[in-house]
DNA sequence: GCCAACGTTGGC
DNA sequence: GCCAACGTTGGC
């Protein structure tokens, strides 16, 4: 079982949006980065852990926990004129772009924010991207080590 | 293949 | 709202 960390704006879809949704469960969708497409594809497996993070927002921050629920499978807003993230280029026989569902385990019991964990980036969490200048992977992988750490300071 | 211009991310 | 950092696009 691998973790990771997936970023998302509160405003727009935050861990209480994904708590109200039926079977608590939403899809991944709207990447469109290929370094994170390619972790979506090939790396992130039904059951995996995941920090659900609040990005661009006042106390940015892991707020929450949730899982991978389904294996990956091609983004199908990526085929829809009307979405938001259409992408013409990407087709039905080879789709470009791909997502997982996630789904809701719990809030943690306060944020940790951003400016906590960047106490350690010269320490245990050295190799996060998150707490590295200029990042802006929305998902990115975590050692089980880095995992723990994190979350220990719930 | 280079690289300038442009768009996006996301912290502050 | 600002702007640094980064990815993508497209002319050449």
């Amino acid at each position: 079982m691998n973790h990771w960390l997936f970023k998302s704006e509160p405003e727009t879809f935050g861990i209480d949006d994904l708590a109200a949704r039926a079977d608590r469960t939403e899809p991944w969708d709207g990447v469109r980065n290929y370094q994170v497409r390619n972790m979506l594809r090939d790396d992130i497996r039904p059951g995996d852990r995941i920090f659900f993070y609040h990005s661009n927002c006042k106390v940015p921050g892991v707020v929450g926990l949730a899982e991978v629920a389904s294996p990956p499978r091609p983004d199908p807003t990526a085929f829809d004129p009307e979405a938001k993230y259409f992408d013409p280029k990407s087709d039905p026989d080879r789709p470009r772009w791909y997502l997982v569902d996630v789904r809701y385990i719990r809030h943690l019991k306060r944020t940790i924010t951003l400016a906590e964990l960047k106490q350690y980036a010269d320490g245990p969490l050295e190799d996060l991207p998150l707490v590295r200048k200029g990042n802006r992977l929305s998902i990115m992988p975590l050692t089980e080590t880095q995992w723990n750490f994190i979350l220990a300071l719930e």
